[in-house]
RNA sequence: CGGGGCAUAGCGCAGCCUGGUAGCGCACCUGCUUUGGGAGCAGGGGGUCGCAGGUUCGAAUCCUGCUGCCCCGACCA
């Protein structure tokens, strides 16, 4: 393609609303614009970048056995009444009627319509395994869409949902797709993580999250030093090896005015931040007796709120008592909590329930007992894993420790098993002629904010760096001075004609500009091999050569230039 | 949904406090010169100052309401 015909239109400013790389270099580079809050045209340069990555998904999950569909974008609310999610999913379902009064939405996600394909058209368990993908565009009324494509509203996605006799060959279809997620993202040149995810509340056994590495990433991701081990912070376990020591001191009950805070706590009464403890009070959960359950965390730890929400005896979602409600129940105020004489159940975590001569609030407004000892000053509590992981905790594998690293969450891998085709009654014969619920597993990417992730990934201060196997071009054409030169507007016709018959994505730059403005579009754009023509160099036989992050560009004979480009595409 | 901010040319901004009929840089058009890292000079086009009321002889500017957008938080199959 020619550079006249794509339009390009760069700018060096980006606009002030573009918080994030990718964002801001999108816009630069006229890949995408904006149409309103989390809608954007993909211009014809960002959307050689998407198709490209949808041909190596596709290519991948053809390779894995699963087998390409497409479902509508607008889905009948039946369906969703059906499964019961019309009513549980909040107003990030975007819902409206048609002419005839009829409720529809906008899919955020195919589950639905794809249990009612697959109940419809599979019979017996000798169909199965099935895996269907698709991909499409969804439509996700985010309450604050940001970061450009990486959280719009409406975005491309290739989901796929596979259907099951029985749970071993779900993990088989959960392994295959597994390893083709792992081999989209490596074909695309990504560093990335597959990490044990939360389920959340789409349920289900086993979910994995791949994760683009990026400092820039929404997401925090532990993983260990030495093992294979990676978790979501949100999932990642919290192990305590340490085991509780002796009593060395007597509970004294300590006048604290003004200590509300753990850090005043520790300032105003020289107490180590390991022997205090941190009391939060949340809703409890139906089954529960109580209505409040106290949370007890480590003063330096941080409450996992997924882990806590998780918790049986724990209100679903989490919940925190409000100010009156604890002063209501507890008699003192957030700041004065802890343990000791606490009239409600108690959760602690692995390492509160380890602690020995520590700190906690009396209960009693700006009272604190210190030299608290489990047993012999109050009852031992539920134990559970309720922290964040913190760099240097040991890993849950029992390989070296684990450390914190920022990712992207652009994959997703659940086993849901029959919660869908439980409530929508879809049901194979098996061997025995008898009605079976199939298993089901989903598998998304998002294909979107792959492309916007791959630049959070790599970029530098000229622009964006492509990966070669998802670059809008492989390789720009910059002839210097053509206007003035027919032998130099010929030879780089004739090299554009040889790389496009050599199979090669080829931009040439054919408007005319000057050398730096020519230069400057082509690193912001992130082409990754660059070659500039002119008459001097052409007079000696000669071409320069630049790969996108090479410092200095390199002569290379006009005769060996294609093949040169070629070695460099293959890798 | 709670808190904060912004809205003036395609983009980035000034002007507003102290009312007098809109300006700068980039981009765009024309001409000349220039031509290997976002050229120079000269000329030019483009804005109902988010919308609707109000105050005033006069409103981008002051007042009221609305809308849109952004940031932080909550939320996120």
């Amino acid at each position: 393609m020619r550079t006249s015909q794509l339009q390009i239109t760069t700018t060096k400013e980006s606009p002030a609303d573009a918080e994030v790389i990718s964002h801001q270099l999108m816009l630069r580079a006229g890949m995408i614009r904006r149409l309103a809050a989390g809608l954007y045209t993909w211009m014809p340069l960002g959307l050689r970048v998407l198709r490209k990555i949808e041909n190596i998904i596709r290519e991948e999950m053809n390779n894995a056995g699963a087998a390409e569909l497409l479902m509508p974008a607008v889905q009948p609310s039946e369906l969703w009444e059906e499964s019961g999610r019309w009513g549980q999913f909040g107003p990030e379902l975007l819902r409206f009627t048609d002419r005839h009064q009829r409720d529809y939405c906008m899919g955020p996600t195919h589950e639905e319509v794809i249990t009612d394909i697959a109940r419809r058209d599979l019979r017996s368990y000798k169909q199965l395994p099935v895996n269907y993908y698709q991909i499409q565009t969804k439509f996700r009324d985010e309450v604050r869409p940001r970061f450009g494509v990486m959280r719009s509203r409406e975005f491309i996605m290739k989901d796929a949902y596979s259907f099951h006799a029985s749970d071993e060959s779900l993990q088989q279809t959960f392994d295959d797709m597994h390893q083709a997620y792992t081999n989209v993202f490596s074909r695309m040149h990504l560093q990335f993580r597959p990490v044990e995810a939360d389920s959340g509340a789409i349920g289900g056994s086993g979910s994995k999250e791949f994760h683009v590495l990026a400092d820039s990433g929404e997401d925090a991701i532990a993983y260990s030093t030495e093992g294979d081990y990676a978790a979501n912070l949100e999932k990642a376990e919290a192990i305590c090896n340490d085991v509780r020591a002796d009593a060395t001191q007597e509970m004294t009950i300590v006048d604290t005015p003004d200590t509300k805070t753990i850090q005043a706590l520790v300032d105003n009464f020289n107490l180590p931040i390991e022997k205090t403890i941190k009391t939060l009070i949340c809703h409890a959960s139906e089954e529960s007796d109580a209505d409040l359950v106290a949370l007890l965390v480590r003063g330096d730890h941080q409450l996992n709120e997924v882990k806590a929400t998780n918790h049986p005896m724990v209100k679903t979602p989490l919940e925190f008592a409000t100010d009156a409600e604890i002063r209501a129940a507890v008699g003192a105020g957030p700041g004065s909590l802890g343990p000791v004489n606490l009239a409600m159940p108690v959760i602690a975590d692995r390492t509160v329930a380890v602690m020995s001569d520590f700190g906690a609030g009396a209960n009693i407004e700006d009272k604190h007992y210190f030299g608290i000892n489990w047993d012999r000053d109050v009852e031992s509590p539920v134990v559970a894993d309720l922290r964040n992981i913190e760099a240097g905790d040991p890993s849950p594998d029992g390989k070296g420790q684990l450390q914190i690293m920022r990712g992207i969450e652009v994959g997703h891998i659940f086993q849901l098993g029959t919660k869908y085709s439980e409530a929508m009654k879809a049901t194979v014969l098996d061997e025995n002629g008898k009605d079976r619920l199939m298993s089901m597993g989903c598998y998304g990417i998002g294909v979107t904010r792959v492309a916007a992730a791959a630049i959070e990934q790599n970029h530098d201060e000229k622009g964006i760096i492509w990966p070669m196997p998802i670059a809008p071009f492989q390789v720009a054409i910059v002839p210097i001075n053509m206007k003035k030169s027919d032998s130099l507007r010929a030879a780089a016709d004739t090299l554009y004609q040889e790389l496009k018959q050599a199979g090669i994505d080829v931009l040439l730059d054919d408007r005319d500009s000057r050398a730096g403005v020519m230069f400057a579009d082509m690193e912001l754009i992130g082409i990754p091999l660059r070659v500039v023509l002119s008459d001097k160099g052409l007079d000696k036989g000669i071409v320069e050569f630049k790969g996108r992050t090479d410092s200095e560009s390199t002569d290379v004979a006009r005769d060996e230039i294609v093949s040169l480009i070629n070695a460099k595409i293959s890798g």
